[in-house]
RNA sequence: GACAGUGUAGUUCAACGGUAGAGCAGGGGAUUGUCUAUCCUCAAGUUGCGGGUUCGAAUCCCGUCAUUGUCGCCA
């Protein structure tokens, strides 16, 4: 037997048991009498204890050979420490060692297995697993584990039934790029790894499964961030005969479980905004609700011509740093200035108007706008004495973006964005399509199956291209803190109404039915009204513990050049196998 | 594809253009209750790689590779 204990479990009502525990060595304090070595598993620490005067001498000897990370096995008793530590568990006892037992001994790890981690993530992914014993890393992973648990319980008990799709599936040309595997019973053809269940989880409400989820993995072969990865996890869900209401009712539901359960946080009842809501009030459509710091336009009658920058500009749009003026010095303020003309960010300047305690104002557009007016802009942002703002022009949509990089970034900076703070919300009644100007093309904005909203069918089948711009779908996305966790929509289920769809965006009727003709063939047997959606699972598990990548919450994550450290793939494949494929391999020049 | 940062001992980081050094890890020793033990001591280097400038390059320049973040991209 190699345990009758785990490292974690043992406590003072143990006194005088004889144990078997089994574990990792953490490390050992040898102060040449006697000798603590902590032994460890995922329960946690347990230390043993080899004393001079009882331990047997050769016992002692074989003791001090072990190094970090000795994978062994002891036989003891549970005895009552001299000196306790409050500060573990177990640290009012500890094992009395009559046997040990070598079960595998250990290279110097390149890394040490403590709770700070220090190393580069280079370093940590190519010895994953020693990285992986580390308890940060390993109660992430727990954390995904019960939130999977609980997801899929509450989903259950909802009368969700989990389906299984197909991964093998077929590429097609809208939305990310697909990765393809070649198919070598059917040569020079491929299957692709699918984005999302998207057309499966529609098909499987034609067949009247009515509510189904999947916790399931998508492949996107696009470039990474610290919040993408090539392959990721979705909760999947679709539902039949549901409004838009009841699929964000049934979603906050579950997301308001979720907190419940594994954070003990009581969420509010969820606020929506529209789109255009959150494109003019905080240019995102992923806006951060856990501060305030909203935009502010400026009109004609605020801004009287003299700045020429100011009056060509199509919009001029600010923020209200509270209590920042004092907090910048020019230096400051140039500094803030060249971080927003990086070319990231894209902003031609920067200006600001301090409201100074003393009820003075400054200004870096002083020259070009009177007191009187710049306290008019003050009244308007609602400025008290000590704030500052900050105000951006040029065109609208990219001064709207960049403007929302300046908030998060002031929020960042005034230590407004607590990771222990959750502030979800709905962003509603996203537009159907969008233009393309590079290809000339509409695209769906949120996939070809979203149902415009009903009021919007009648201009989307007889209406122009202005029209069509205007349109606006039945689509939502899930925000918390700033972070898209989810989106859906409710799909069209009429064959005519997604004909017209898919002659919006350009595909011929040819090519509608060469992509999506099953799906429309199953349309045409009787589908019911549906809608759904799908929550970023790894998003999920880092928003809820407060943090920015998902990597530490994946076991076997993949570095931003897609490259699996540990395993070292994408790897070259055998010329055999590529025969087999009738694949040919043909790099580019210089590669 | 673009921008920025990083690359030095196993690891985390220092080093004005002038002898590459420290903490942790590792080896050896001391140590009568440690708990990230402590103290003494030893060993450890293609400064990512290739060029260039210079009397002299970790340092400056060019190229390249790796890596991180971001933009593009991700219906």
């Amino acid at each position: 037997m190699y345990r009758t204990h785990n490292c974690g479990e043992l406590r003072m009502e143990h006194l005088g048991t004889e144990v078997v525990l089994s574990g990792w060595v953490q490390g050992s304090r040898d102060l040449g009498f006697m000798m603590y070595t902590d032994l460890r598993d995922r329960y946690g620490l347990t230390q043993l204890l080899f004393n001079e005067q009882i331990t047997d001498k050769d016992l002692f000897e074989q003791a001090r050979t072990l190094g970090r990370e000795f994978v062994i096995r002891v036989e003891g008793t549970v005895i009552e420490r001299q000196s306790k530590n409050p500060n573990m568990p177990t640290g009012d006892i500890e094992i009395q060692v009559s046997k040990l037992e070598i079960l595998n001994a250990s290279k110097v790890p390149p890394m040490l297995i403590e709770d700070e981690i220090d190393e580069g993530d280079d370093i940590r992914m190519k010895y994953r697993y020693l990285d992986l014993r580390r308890k940060p890393v390993q109660q992430n992973l727990f954390f995904r584990s019960k939130l999977a648990i609980a997801t899929r319980a509450y989903l259950a008990d909802q009368d969700f039934i989990e389906v299984e799709t197909p991964v093998l599936i077929k590429s097609t040309p809208e939305g990310a790029r697909d990765f393809v595997v070649p198919s070598r019973m059917n040569k020079g053809q491929f299957y692709a790894l699918p984005q999302s269940p998207q057309t499966f989880k529609q098909i499987l409400m034609v067949a009247g499964f009515d509510k189904y989820f999947q916790i399931v993995k998508c492949f996107r072969d696009e470039d990474l961030r610290a919040d993408r990865q090539p392959e990721f996890t979705q909760i999947d869900c679709e539902m039949s005969f549901v409004t838009q209401e009841q699929v964000l009712e049934t979603f906050e539901g579950l997301t308001r479980h979720l907190f419940k359960k594994l954070k003990n946080v009581d969420l509010p009842k969820f606020p929506r905004m529209t789109y255009d809501e959150a494109m003019s009030k905080y240019g995102s459509d992923k806006p951060d609700i856990r501060f305030g710091m909203e935009f502010v336009e400026l009109g004609k009658e605020e801004l009287p011509e003299g700045f020429v920058v100011f009056d060509n500009a199509e919009l001029v749009v600010g923020i209200c740093a509270e209590g920042q003026a004092a907090e910048y010095s020019n230096k400051d303020i140039k500094k803030l200035t060249e971080w927003m003309q990086r070319p990231q960010i894209g902003a031609k300047g920067l200006v600001y108007v301090k409201y100074n305690a003393d009820g003075s104002v400054k200004s870096s557009v002083g020259k070009f706008y009177n007191d009187e007016v710049l306290k008019g802009w003050l009244e308007k942002f609602g400025a008290k004495p000590g704030d500052m703002l900050l105000i951006l022009s040029g065109e609208e949509e990219k001064t709207r973006k960049q403007l929302n990089e300046l908030r998060l970034e002031m929020g960042n900076r005034m230590g407004l964005r607590n990771p222990e703070e959750f502030k979800p919300l709905w962003v509603v009644d996203f537009p159907l399509l969008e233009w393309d100007e590079e290809s000339e093309r509409f695209h769906a904005m949120h996939h070809p199956f979203t149902s415009p909203k009903a009021h919007d069918v009648e201009r989307m089948l007889n209406g122009d291209h202005e029209t069509m711009k205007a349109l606006r779908a039945d689509a939502y996305d899930m925000v918390i803190n700033g972070v898209e966790i989810g989106g859906g929509s409710i799909r069209i289920h009429d064959r005519e109404l997604q004909s017209r769809n898919f002659d919006l965006l350009g595909f011929t009727k040819e090519e509608a039915q060469a992509q999506f003709g099953f799906l429309l063939g199953a349309f045409e047997y009787g589908a019911p009204p549906h809608g759904g959606l799908a929550f970023g699972f790894d998003r999920l598990c880092a928003v809820m513990c407060g943090q920015n990548s998902i990597r530490d919450f994946i076991a076997f994550p993949k570095n931003n050049q897609g490259r699996d450290m540990m395993i070292e793939a994408p790897s070259p494949i055998h010329d055999e196998q590529l025969e087999e494929l009738c694949l040919k391999i043909n790099l580019p020049e210089g590669d």
